[in-house]
DNA sequence: CGGAGTGACCCC
DNA sequence: GGGGTCACTCCG
């Protein structure tokens, strides 16, 4: 069960009445509120987060509901329906508030932008958000068992330069480069200083949100007797299992 | 308000807390108990009353309860939900357990029957208790602002025969012969004794659950002086207003 | 007065 | 028609 640490889920099988045998799911936040409805659960998340995905009775998130898509027609979910006060709180489930408006910048793909994808500077990127990272706040990869994959750790002497940056965000910024880039990724070449003087100018939007690594020819020493020692290890070991 | 007699009922607004301004209705019984819900008064009452048409809030009957047919669907009261001891008091409110399994004597209203109907025995009545007069114990007429109407006396030498019989029961007795009754309205001939021995066969069902009253000739004398009395006086007033 | 537990309405 | 949501009841 894919829940945020400290979370939990409760499901209560109705004894008596009319309505015997149904039974009632809720969820007991951190703070020990109980949280008893999907509309109650969004309105405590705030507008962050997008439930639409989210069955509150399994507590899963449905992949169909994104594929049928009749079903997700009217996926917007509706956030205003009896507001009222309640303490904020946050649920790590996904916090790409798709279904919400916000300014977008149009990108068309049609004929007429054709000549701009001639272009020779290089390639022509969609724009998009400097802190994108951000977006992905909370979210954990999961298998399909919904059993949460754990997260790599970077090492100490990599330094995320960015507001609010958690590690998570760094290591999504340098998986990301390593992934799309069509050039070296060194990370940024400012000082953090500068950087965080204006990031929205200063920052080297071609390279991820970590600042640069001075790698020593000790560093490579170091690395190359590590990785001689680990053969010998294996070397050793398969000598034992003759 | 039509609450019986010796009742009272009490209304608390919440002070504090979440539910500030929300209202506690309860009852004390005339022994001073105080009833908090009505499971409780169902308790207390025993089987006897149908409460499902009582509005424990408002603490008036709800007529309207009894045309909505979805809201009325699940109409039975279910006395047996959390039992337990409690003092056995009276609360006059209607009588009839109709939603209660009782047994029953069917009158079929078929083609089939008409020639029952065609009998010259007089008026073929369909079954009934001999003392369904019972069934009203509690029940108050009252107006259309919920103002009970106050009951009629009867003169002291009108005795009612019969087991339990109120005096108000007696009163309905006499009512319900005078207006359907197609005969002289006499009550009971037998003795009380005879009759008490074994309401069920000694009493005339025909006849209202009074004893005979002999009317004397004094009887009618007196009740023509009264009669004229009134007139004069009558007569009196009206010369004084000219 | 809070809160678990349930009825009932509403919308799909 | 059936589940989801909410409001209310009842009792600690």
């Amino acid at each position: 069960m894919a829940l945020p640490p400290g979370w939990k889920r409760e499901e209560v099988v109705r004894q008596s009445g009319l309505s015997a045998g149904k039974t009632d799911v809720y969820y007991i936040t951190p703070e020990g509120k109980k949280i008893r409805s999907k509309p109650q659960l969004a309105r405590i998340l705030g507008e962050t987060f997008d439930l639409s995905a989210f069955d509150f009775r399994t507590g899963r998130t449905v992949y169909s509901a994104c594929r049928k898509s009749k079903r997700q027609k009217g996926s917007s979910y509706d956030f205003a329906r009896g507001v009222r006060h309640d303490a904020s709180l946050v649920l790590p489930i996904r916090q790409t508030a798709s279904i919400f408006k916000q300014p977008v910048t149009v990108v068309r793909n049609g004929p007429k932008c054709k000549s701009k994808t001639d272009l020779k500077h290089g390639t022509q990127d969609q724009p998009k958000q400097v802190f994108w990272e951000k977006r992905l706040r909370g979210l954990r990869a999961c298998d399909s068992s919904e059993e949460v994959i754990p997260t790599m750790d970077l090492p100490r002497q990599m330094q995320g330069i960015g507001p609010d940056l958690t590690s998570e965000n760094v290591l999504q910024s340098i998986s990301a480069a390593l992934h799309v880039s069509s050039g070296p990724v060194v990370g940024q070449g400012a000082s953090k200083q500068v950087i965080m003087k204006n990031p929205g100018i200063n920052m080297d939007t071609q390279q991820p949100h970590v600042h640069q690594v001075v790698v020593s020819s000790d560093d490579v020493h170091r690395q190359e007797q590590r990785v001689q020692l680990a053969r010998r290890k294996l070397q050793d070991l398969m000598g034992t299992l003759e």
